[in-house]
DNA sequence: GCCAACGTTGGC
DNA sequence: GCCAACGTTGGC
């Protein structure tokens, strides 16, 4: 029998809180904010070519104290060119990027729903059903990565949500 | 601050 | 196409 394959996929997205937080993304106009920034071709595939309006996502504070998983969000809209990319005065400025075939993209990010308990990236580790969840990898950079029906449950689970 | 791991660049 | 050097990520 074929695997069943819902309609949307789920993913984990790393954001830095000193940059940009999940309250900072609740308290955003809409609750949504263009997901800019990007810079590497394997997180850019996923967003230009896989991500759906109303995937799901685990909203994740890296290079914090404690890291973890802090909120759930949601795409909300089909992937655009990051207009960082061609703004000489940004950081994120790639000046290599043709502006008729943009290298760089991003998607809008809805806040969906904040959680009863924030999950430290102790609790994503200790817990056997997210064994093998990519983002808790040996060596994991990516700062977008696909997750799995059964990761999400158990995020969400962690996390205090039904 | 350290350092392992990884992606990218550039010389050849 | 190989691979060393370099820069970055991100947990600790």
């Amino acid at each position: 029998m074929k695997p069943k394959r819902s309609g949307r996929r789920l993913w984990l997205m790393k954001s830095e809180p000193e940059a940009f937080s999940f309250d900072d993304l609740w308290a955003a106009r809409g609750r949504t904010t263009f997901w800019d920034g990007v810079r590497n071709f394997r997180a850019r595939n996923f967003l230009r070519d896989e991500m759906r309006v109303g995937d799901g996502v685990l909203f994740y504070h890296s290079s914090a104290e404690p890291p973890g998983v802090a909120g759930i969000a949601e795409v909300a809209s089909a992937a655009a060119p990051d207009p960082t990319q061609f703004d000489a005065a940004h950081p994120h400025h790639d000046p290599e990027s043709p502006r008729d075939a943009p290298r760089w993209f991003g998607v809008e990010v809805r806040a969906v729903e904040r959680l009863p308990r924030f999950v430290p990236l102790a609790a994503l580790r200790a817990e056997t059903a997210l064994a093998q969840m990519q983002v808790l990898q040996r060596g994991n950079r990516l700062s977008i990565t696909p997750v799995t029906e059964k990761e999400w449950s158990a995020v969400r689970r962690l996390a205090g949500l039904p």
